[in-house]
DNA sequence: CAAATTTAATTAAACGTTTGTTTAATTCGC
DNA sequence: GCGAATTAAACAAACGTTTAATTAAATTTG
């Protein structure tokens, strides 16, 4: 907490690594590439971080969602339906906004690297997931949704808003985009999240 | 073509190597370890396979699917959504038997590593979905389905058997099951299948 | 306030490992 | 005895990290 600059300088160094592990993956990245593009020596990263292992740590742990806010806003609403919809574009918008790092975090989940960060990164999943499988659950409880398979259900929702966030160039090809950047405009969050809305409801609203 | 068991050799190191890359990615698997697990020289790699980039995309070409039974196999069916149900349950079966592939698959997908290779594999996935695509728009222009977002809902289909195929240990946690093999039995496989058949029925069909 | 001193930031160079690949010698099957 | 398969050893290059020296900034002192 001294001259911000210096603080300034980490996130830079933390905004750059971050883009790098999400492009090529931790291995691939080394820290000579990352000392390069944030211009700064090589040794400040043990510096500034302790290791390449640690820095990868902080990117990660910094940006993992509080669902704090999240299960005050679901608050505001009074049908089940409503307070999922409202999951659903509050976590679409904060993918859409952390693209990089999500990349880098359901790679990191997928693999058997690193082990106690997959399974801290499984355990904050979980946590999250248990929060909106008790709203889909009390939904069925007070016969507002379907009997529905909940776990899958839930799944789904994360499954379609990770696959969207984390698979731009293939999503661009698809709807004849023409730059990435296209896929994650505003709109298409908007589209995205209506879409989400259509599909949910078929699925959980009796009829 | 020589001594047949010169090839279960190879397919050996193939599949040994898949599993390492699934488990680890592609830069953090060492030829040292592959010869290792192998039981094999370190030399060998090379002398089979010519690099560790060439095992690789040997991994990867091997197993991509063959689209083509996919596309014989719907003609059997009438409606386009027994069609599309088709080809989610052969899409299920072939991510559950190839799971350790398809973690290498879209993890390759996701990286901006070996452009290449992406691209081949994007171009591919790229064909799959628009047979899928059409199958959809077929649906709605015959008026068997509403008229959704045709992308989207296929890139949903996807998502769900991705996400169910690529998170063993997440989907373990969240089931409570003992153990990850358990995610994978034949009994999920037609639970997740039947989930996909109610999900898309509700969000397809007309009321 | 300026000089002296201490602390922090930054650097170039070197460290010991590990990496993928190659070489040259040897073993094997026919 | 000849060609293919296999081996141990060596290769240069790249890796993450550390060192020791230097510059910059902050603090203390007269």
């Amino acid at each position: 907490m001294q001259d911000p600059r210096i603080n300034d300088k980490r996130e830079d160094i933390l905004d750059i690594a971050e883009r790098l592990f999400a492009e090529q993956g931790f291995e691939a990245v080394s820290v000579r590439e990352i000392s390069r593009e944030a211009e700064i020596n090589i040794a400040m990263i043990s510096y500034y971080f302790g290791s390449k292992e640690k820095l990868y740590e902080e990117i990660i742990k910094r940006k993992l969602i509080s669902y704090k806010e999240l299960k005050q806003g679901v608050n505001a609403f009074d049908t089940e339906l409503e307070k999922l919809m409202f999951v659903a574009a509050t976590v679409t918008q904060a993918f859409f906004k952390n693209r990089n790092f999500q990349k880098i975090i359901f790679r990191e989940m997928s693999l058997n690297q690193r082990t106690h960060m997959a399974d801290y990164l499984i355990e904050h999943m979980h946590q999250n997931f248990q929060f909106i499988t008790d709203i889909v659950k009390r939904g069925i409880r007070k016969k507002e949704f379907k009997p529905v398979e909940v776990e899958l259900t839930v799944m789904s929702l994360f499954a379609i808003i990770r696959m969207y966030t984390t698979s731009g160039t293939m999503i661009c090809k698809i709807t004849n985009k023409n730059s990435v950047e296209d896929v994650y405009d505003e709109k298409q969050r908007l589209r995205l999240i209506k879409f989400l809305r259509d599909l949910f409801t078929a699925h959980l609203l009796p009829q």
